[in-house]
DNA sequence: TAACTTTATATTGCACACAATTTAATTGTG
DNA sequence: CACAATTAAATTGTGTGCAATATAAAGTTA
């Protein structure tokens, strides 16, 4: 019988697979990405940035990073690059003068019929079907949560 | 009856799920990590490149970076970083002077056993069944596989 | 209302990732 | 053997991530 205790090699080993998968696969999610957004102009991250904006625009910076888990430090140099792109206007809330506003350009809002094309190539590319997708997404958010308590 | 078509707001919300899901839970990962790392004065990526070297060690840059997915623009100014704090040590080859093969030190073999407790804290965690956590791993290694080719 | 606390963003510094280029060593070819 | 082509690292430059700190506005309290 096998003892129940792994041996360091196994363990480390074990380690490897669900942090290193989701490091490894996250990385190469980006590349795939990569001609595509390089054709829109646009960093995976700032991708991210305008998928938000194109749900709900006028948010403010901690709002956009609340639902991107970054905060200021990446948000802002982020947001500062965009705006020099033509895509959004940064402006102070005249409420509140903390607050920094985020709103889309006509240029960013234009964008967005470009950007549509782009999730269906990850079914092309990986000929994945688009349910077992969904379920690989849904594990990994649940266990997301689970990290982030 | 509904459109077969999805309207652009579901595509993109759907793009939202699978790779920013592994997006931001690879972040996630990283952050719980973190304070574990700290204790034994590594990052994440540093921890990735000595997990490689106890499996095997000795191993060349390229070789380091076929197994992480990394390339030498990421791997040489990190390997530099972990030499400076005393845990391997880089030099060239002798065979073929173009490579430089990666030696952990005895200090970078004695971090192992402090190492080996790490893994088992992403189960105590999340409170995640061991067996659910393989089979996510292995889901999302499969789908690394497809994202590859 | 002056002093203190909290909040929102910005800044700084460090460590990745990675494309593109450079340097140096090795291999291949005539 | 000379020389072009290939290979392995290193370097350079840009863009994240994030901790720590700074700045400034808003809110709170004595």
């Amino acid at each position: 019988m096998l003892s129940k205790k792994k041996p360091a090699d196994q363990i480390l080993r074990l380690n490897n697979q669900l942090c290193f998968a989701l490091y490894s696969t996250s990385l190469a999610m980006t590349k795939m990405y990569k001609p595509m957004l390089d054709a829109i102009g646009l960093t995976y991250p700032q991708y991210l940035v305008m998928l938000v904006l194109w749900e709900e625009d006028g948010l403010t910076v901690s709002e956009i990073g609340e639902r991107l888990f970054l905060d200021s430090g990446t948000l802002t140099p982020l947001l500062k690059r965009v705006e020099a792109i033509g895509l959004l206007a940064r402006q102070r809330d005249t409420e509140d003068e903390r607050r920094v506003r985020v709103k889309l350009t006509s240029a960013g809002n234009s964008l967005r019929s470009k950007a549509t094309d782009i999730p269906s190539c990850i079914q092309d590319i990986t000929g994945c079907p688009l349910l077992k997708l969904i379920s690989l997404g849904e594990s990994i958010k649940t266990f997301r949560q689970l990290l982030m308590r």
